[in-house]
DNA sequence: GTGAAAGCGCTAACAG
DNA sequence: CTGTTAGCGCTTTCAC
């Protein structure tokens, strides 16, 4: 039973001590396990807890400690897409341990950002997650703050703090080696702005891994443009005019390959049959909704999320550790390279 | 600057006295603004605590205010789409109020709610938001927790708990204004589930505005099916093939909506000249990437939860409120329904 | 085995 | 005007 009761105020252990006749201080050795007891009094103290409801105030406990057991995490997302399932992946390694998360998003504005900072500051929080929507490298929070951080989703241009991030690379050597194994053979690139470090990534592993196999497709042929249905929409013309022949297109985002579907739909091309499609992303809306649903490689944030909170625990335990670490992707395949699978 | 330098250990109000030649109290006061100092005084303790950056610590005025300044947001939606922006507006009203915020997914598990329940009560929270993504009624949280509770975007069973909903009937409304304003006469109701008490009460304001008109549009016409893409694929035919002069269709979703768009382009009806589509939530990626992009009910959840916040911090300063309370919708007009606008 | 006492960082009375 | 004192709820020596 959680509720105490309809008490105003909650049991203290002052109040638990009370009521088994003992004092505080043995009280609290009963509660924690700590010390030598007789069994017979151990349970009196119990028995009096659960009566009271008690559950011990942990910030007077965190007082005398020296520290808190809560962790913020700031995001610069909106708890947008990206950062939602970082945090969910952090939340559960840090609770796991007992530690309690404030989430905080700056809106990508620095004086809210200087503000929680502030904030997590005075509530002696026993370290700080930055979350991010795009993995460029962005100022340091802060190098002298007194507790450990951790990136996740992007980096600090101070390249010796601790990052988490996706293999963006990797996610397009997995699309690169899916189409490949299906036997396709003249392929298309489309995705977001080449200023997006992601975007180059990305390109780069899908470019490798053709290189790998001997087949043409460099650098140049791939097709930078928006995040966007339209852009999908534009490129996927663009692409059936260029490249004759072409039997496997692989794109940057969901939303980018949401277009090229409806587009390829519209024009009277067979998706997979006559084009395989392949996604980023994994964005359950836009693969599910698509028609065919769409394969698509899923960058496992909430490992991201849960990695960095393991860094976080290290660090907070004494053992940090430094610069950039990558979790893989997972390529799931569904209905856009695999015909029955709808 | 809320860097405190290279300390390990923060500093503390005895620091910043002691730096400053002054007793303890005395820089309790001055960095409080309380009783009566020297102005000299309340600037050298001022200037000491931040050359040593000072910051005050919350957990240690809180155990004597007997109160944390936190805040717990339960929810049960895997911080999906609908808590999401109620969560965002619930920070932004408390945090206004100096208020953080922990923030607790359950995924739906009771066992963790309760995990998150014993947890948020043991750090002494001074209220609890619970948020949903379905607005039926749910088992209360309790009933004697000792702390004020409202819910956001869901309701409790116990009546008497404050609630704060959309007002999807009222949204219904709106479209079907929006719509008779546009000179349609010949309606489509297509939405989710009837077993969610959403989809009804967004079905009663449409059919109550159409009978406020005149028009024959009642109860039985409504399409309920599920809140998917394939669904609005499949009732667009059937609304076609049932409903000879057709000219207007009301979206439970905007995914639905996406369904019936794509399905209308696909057999050469055009948007909106022959058929106008309002769609249901305003979700970004859906109502932007439709082509043309979707008029949209927006049930301004940042609203709700930052009403939710208010009532909450009524409640903690003694003046709790009871009951549901409605937050208006929002009509946003986009390509669907009218033309020039793409 | 158990109790008494000190102290974590801070604020609020009350003296001086 | 400023310093001293007590105490928020808890853990942890150290005596008994």
């Amino acid at each position: 039973m959680p509720a105490p009761g309809p008490n105003l105020k909650r049991a203290t252990i002052r109040d638990v001590a009370a009521l088994a006749g003992v004092s505080i201080g043995t009280a609290s050795k009963a509660l924690n396990g700590q010390g030598k007891l007789r069994a017979e009094t151990r349970d009196r103290v119990a028995a009096a807890a659960r009566e009271l409801g008690f559950a011990p105030n942990v910030l007077a406990r965190g007082l005398l400690a020296g520290r808190t057991f809560t962790v913020g995490v700031i995001t610069t997302d909106s708890f947008g897409r990206f950062s939602i399932p970082v945090m969910l992946g952090a939340e559960d390694a840090l609770g796991a341990g007992q530690i309690s998360v404030f989430m905080c998003d700056t809106r990508d504005e620095p004086e809210r950002e200087r503000q929680y900072l502030d904030m997590l500051l005075s509530r002696r929080v026993d370290g700080l997650i930055v979350a991010g929507r795009r993995i460029e490298p962005r100022p340091s929070i802060g190098l002298t703050l007194g507790v450990p951080v951790v990136y996740a989703m992007t980096q600090s241009m101070d390249s010796d703090e601790p990052a988490i991030l996706p293999d963006d690379a990797g996610g397009g050597r997995l699309a690169a080696e899916h189409l490949l194994a299906l036997g396709r053979r003249r392929f298309g690139h489309i995705t977001g702005p080449e200023r997006f470090l992601a975007a180059r990534k990305r390109a780069r592993g899908f470019c490798d891994a053709m290189a790998g196999a001997g087949l043409p497709f460099t650098a140049n042929d791939v097709l930078y443009g928006e995040w966007s249905e339209a852009w999908g929409r534009e490129a996927a013309r663009l692409v059936m005019r260029t490249t004759p022949g072409v039997d496997a297109i692989f794109c940057g985002s969901d939303q980018i390959a949401r277009g090229v579907s409806d587009t390829l739909r519209l024009i009277g091309c067979r998706v997979p049959e006559d084009i395989a499609l392949v996604g980023f992303d994994n964005w359950s809306p836009m693969v599910l909704g698509a028609d065919p649903s769409l394969t698509s490689v899923d960058m496992c944030l909430e490992d991201v999320g849960r990695v960095a909170a393991q860094h976080l625990l290290l660090a907070i335990s004494k053992e940090p550790t430094h610069g950039v670490h990558t979790v893989p992707c997972r390529l799931v395949t569904r209905g856009s390279t695999s015909p029955g699978t709808s």
